[in-house]
DNA sequence: TCAAATTAATTAGCATAGCTAACTATATTC
DNA sequence: GAATATAGTTAGCTATGCTAATTAATTTGA
């Protein structure tokens, strides 16, 4: 049932899946990203806040390898919530050099309204298609996220 | 066969299939993006260099819009295209305040080049799926592309 | 007809986000 | 204890996004 051999080449329905996948995910995220300007914070500061509410707390440079960004730029997303107090940071009590950065309240509650915000725009507009349609998204959904989990 | 009601609540599934694919997207993206440090051009240049390759030449303001960006960001980036030799720009016949944008060869070339990176990166992951899974992820790769060529 | 309004694009100026290179401070290793 | 490695910061660059104001051309309408 499931296919082994990593290294066969790509076929035509690979191919065209990918380009669609690729294409689609570029316009949606379009979208929804407008409904972000009403959060005064910005798309990268939004997504490391998001990591360290749903995976807890973290360093500096376990959420920078989460975020796949370099620890530079983690360094001023994190100086940034920091001004917002949308985060709190400690210092390691075994190694000084570590912080531990972990979500506020005030922090919590605006990533959850701000999500709210992108979600239900989205799903307002799911409701277009039949539920037939929607199933179906959700089972691709799961599909990409058990591929995005083995991903390399 | 269509669900015609835009204004009914988002149900329950609606909204985990939003939400879900919110965070697909992102990641997929996220992923997908690092194969463009070899292209040498921004991402912003990149799509809407495939917009003029796919769409054909284009004012500076339906570029825009198609971009769903304003003007003067559009204006930075076509200057930025113009400057790689990427496309060519020559003033309307009719309505000198119009510039008509197309893609160089050069550009094309760059585009597909840069494109079948992604493209042929993503389609090595799907490569480790099952067939059936495949093609339902190209199905609702469709789903998407209706629900996006009809927004709001 | 020609002054006012509109439209297309640019310029200036600001913020966020990405990078590399170079630095500081702390831990670890030999 | 000196050399090395690791965590994070700082400086400086590029690219992308925005709004406000400007320039130039076209359209409207009194």
């Amino acid at each position: 049932m499931t296919k082994v051999k990593l290294d066969e080449p790509a076929t035509t329905e690979t191919i065209e899946a990918a380009d669609r996948l690729h294409s689609a995910a570029i316009h949606l995220l379009r979208r929804v990203r407008k409904q972000d300007t009403a959060s005064a914070i910005g798309p990268a500061q939004l997504s490391a806040l998001s990591v360290l509410v749903f995976a807890g707390p973290q360093t500096l440079g376990s959420l920078a390898t989460a975020e796949q960004i370099k620890p530079p730029t983690m360094s001023r997303i994190i100086a940034a919530l920091k001004r917002g107090r949308l985060i709190e940071i400690t210092r390691d009590a075994h190694d000084a050099r570590r912080m531990h950065i972990r979500a506020t309240a005030r922090g919590a509650r605006l990533l959850q309204q701000a999500r709210r915000r992108r979600i239900e725009y989205l799903a307002t507009h799911l409701d277009s298609l039949t539920s037939a349609e929607v199933t179906h998204l959700n089972a691709a959904a799961e599909i990409l996220e058990k591929l995005l989990r083995n991903w390399r």
